[in-house]
This record gives structure tokens, C-alpha cells and sequence, in this order.
DNA sequence: AATGATAATGATAATCATTTTCATTTGTGC
DNA sequence: GCACAAATGAAAATGATTATCATTATCATT
């Protein structure tokens, strides 16, 4: 554990924090909440949202949009990946993307760009479909 | 003019692309609305939104995401490219993306996956911002 | 221990983009 | 004109996020 954010900040942010971990991947915030709910953990909406909003200003935190818009949040540094996504039965691959890293690290230093992330997907048919 | 899409679709598409496009880069749903309002149009919100996902699913128009989560649209070129975009400012670059279009064809024959598709963007921070 | 300043919490209400519903209008072929 | 389907848009519903604000926890000082 003994993680560097220990000395963050409210007495909420490290059980948000730490269920986001226990969530693996990426999570929005109303699904960190009901899963703290679940677990029998006592915290209200906004205390979540209040966390997560301090913790991506940290930087402990990133965040992205799904595709409705719904903003999800990871830990960063959880490993990052890509995947190719079923468009007919939702069934999803891990898949590497080191080719995609350096491609988005080069064009973003081309074009002067700094605190650079970036998203790719693949979605087709499965072999199954 | 003469646009590809002038077979399309219900009578307000092209009006509502019309107005997009005169709005020069990008616009949400709710600014298309409203500036055709401003200029005398008379148009419905919800047959806005419906015209701006036909024309996205034609990809006729590009669909992104604003900072806070609001969806924002623009006529896109008809050669499929990717993008950088600024969290900060919005501002776009149109970049090459050979390498992620090997990456997808490759990775996807791997696994099998079949009518096969991606999205691949980057996000950072502009030199200006 | 009691006090009080300060920050954190969370229930509730407000906001606001987007989607649904559904009654009305419009287009199209007969 | 007449039927029938598609398109429209006003109004209500939805759902995520944010703002309010009264209550509660923290902590240093008395
Ligand atoms: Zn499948
Ligand atoms: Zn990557
Ligand atoms: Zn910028
Ligand atoms: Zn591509």
C-alpha cells in the first residue's frame, strides 16, 4: 500500500480513491458511489464527486468521457491498454498498443502539445458474429 | 456546394448542416439551435439533435466531446484522418494516422475481428494555452 | 474538558444537455 | 381528395453534475 496520496486530503478522498482501485479500470463517479453503497460504506453523492474532482486536480486521477458523455475516472498509472470491441455482442479484447503510444507521443511533441493522453479503439465483428 | 450528402435525409438535415458548416469549426446542439433561431429559422431543438445524429452516422459530421462532457459537432472532411485536440482552448489538428490504421487492420486480423472500424484521438494542451 | 474557528460532509434542490412521448403536420402515391 | 408513412417539434422525462446550506467533524487554544 503506502501510497504517496496517504497524505490526501480529506477523510474521504483515500476511500474514493481506494474503491476506484478496487473497481479496476475506468468508473464514473455515480458507479464509485453505488459501489460504495453496496459494500455498506457510508458516503453521500457529492462527497464522491468532490473527491474524484480533487483527486483528478491532483493528478492522482485521470478522467475521459464515455461515449454518452459520462465523465470515468482511473488511477493513473494503471496500466494502459486498448481494445477491440465487438460491435454486435459487446465482447472485448485487450490488446497492445505500443504502435499507438509512440505514434501519439511523436505528433503531439510535432505540434507542440504538452500533458498529452490519448484514446484508441477497434470495433468490428468477432469471430463468433 | 453540391455536397455528397444533398441526397440526404429529412428536410432539415441540410439546413442544419448548412448552419454548422457557417458556423465554422465546432458547435453543439444547442448552439446550432440557436443561431438558427437568432437568424430566423424556425427549427425544433429535438429536430436539431435528430439531424446532427443522422449526419454523424452517415459521417457526414464529427462527433467530440467539450471539456465538460457537452457534445459538439463539425462537418468533417471526407477523408478519414484523426485529431489532436486542446483540453483547454478546443482548438484542432488534423494529423496523419497511417501507423494506427496498420496497427487496427493488423491487430484485428489477429483476432479474428471482421468489418473492422477505430477511433484513435489526442488530447493535451496547446502551445497557447 | 470546553470553546470556537475552519474545513468537510451530505441531503436536497437546481441546472442543463439530451432523450422520449405523442399529437400534429407534411410529403407521396393513388 | 384520401390514405398512409415519415418528419416535426412542444412538452415532459431522464440523468449526470453542480450549487446551497444546515449540520458535523477536526483541531488548536483556553
Ligand atoms: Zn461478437
Ligand atoms: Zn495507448
Ligand atoms: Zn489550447
Ligand atoms: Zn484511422
Amino acid at each position: 500500500m503506502a501510497y504517496c496520496w496517504e497524505r490526501w486530503l480529506s477523510r474521504s478522498n483515500p476511500r474514493v480513491l481506494l474503491t476506484l482501485e478496487r473497481a479496476g479500470g475506468f468508473a464514473s463517479a455515480q458507479e464509485v458511489y453505488h459501489l460504495m453503497q453496496r459494500e455498506g460504506q457510508s458516503i453521500g453523492l457529492t462527497t464522491v464527486y468532490r473527491a474524484l474532482q480533487s483527486l483528478v486536480k491532483e493528478k492522482i486521477v485521470d478522467i475521459m468521457r464515455r461515449e454518452d458523455g459520462e465523465a470515468i475516472y482511473r488511477l493513473c498509472g494503471d496500466t494502459h491498454h486498448h481494445h477491440i470491441v465487438c460491435k454486435s455482442c459487446g465482447d472485448t479484447v485487450e490488446i497492445e498498443g505500443g504502435v499507438v503510444e509512440k505514434w501519439a507521443k511523436s505528433l503531439a511533441a510535432e505540434h507542440g502539445y504538452r500533458d498529452v493522453g490519448h484514446s484508441a479503439e477497434i470495433f468490428g465483428l468477432c469471430p463468433k458474429c
